[in-house]
DNA sequence: ATTAATATTGATAATTATTATCAATATAGC
DNA sequence: GCTATATTGATAATAATTATCAATATTAAT
């Protein structure tokens, strides 16, 4: 339900925009819901690739920055590198432990920081809107 | 005197690699130093160019991963486009308020958030070494 | 169902930022 | 000063993202 509910969120964005709903569209969307956390536009053009051939590189980036821009989304940028995407429907908030050895991230959430930087942003005569936190450190194994 | 310490820093890592010192990564160092706050690598190669009409641009961009591999600057990734380069010695650690609508930046702390993500990082087995805190929102002049 | 207006696609070129290459030069230690 | 080699600077190469544009597909209206 909650993936429905997401490609409503979708849909209706798509309506008022006055954009079309397409083929291309629909499979890069359901792709993107279906996948696991921390995509790359790599990872989802070549799973999307495998059920839809004619497929363009372009097009999966394209309605990548759809789905950030209506707020199904995230864009995470870790280091230097590829930019990755992570669905935040039916998702809590959560900020991210990554380890500086194997890369491997790790979710967390704090309501106290979270109320926290609240009041800091409050504070500032700041209106805060989002936010992003991440930990660099080493993980268990690592350490 | 911060100033000094700073480039005692950066000379000691130089000598403990075998580097050398040059008159550009002197100029560059100095530069950096004597620089605002985020800067890019564009704004810190045209400075450095006033006074140093044959410096190349891939020598600052050099120079300035070494301040950072060093400890004496830090990079920030704000939104998709440019790095950008803060100094970290002589300046506390603070986290960030970004305005998306101007894109002023507000430097904030808080030491409870400080030690609640250290509690956070504790409890996931993970060893911090640095964070990165950026909220994004509308500043007061904006909102 | 046709049609008309136009948003989308896909291939590719362009742009942007960063990193690698390499011959010429400068530096540090002897 | 001499030697070994790190650094520089110009440029090429990479890499990631964005723009271009003709062909096509979608939507709403007829």
């Amino acid at each position: 339900m909650a993936r429905n509910n997401a490609k409503d969120i979708f849909l209706n964005y798509i309506k008022e925009k006055g954009l079309r709903y397409t083929k291309q569209r629909e499979a890069i969307l359901e792709a993107f819901l279906a996948s696991g956390k921390h995509i790359t536009i790599d990872d989802l053009y070549n799973t999307v690739k495998k059920t839809n051939q004619e497929i363009g590189y372009a097009t999966v980036h394209r309605n990548l920055k759809l789905m950030t821009e209506c707020g199904l989304a995230d864009e995470i940028k870790i280091g230097s590198h590829k930019t990755r995407f992570e669905q935040k429907y039916g998702h809590e908030h959560h900020d991210h432990l990554i380890c500086m050895k194997c890369g491997k991230f790790i979710e967390v959430h704090d309501d106290k920081i979270e109320r926290l930087q609240e009041k800091l942003a409050e504070a500032n005569d700041f209106a805060p809107q989002r936010h992003k936190l991440e930990i660099y450190g080493l993980c268990k194994k690592c350490r």
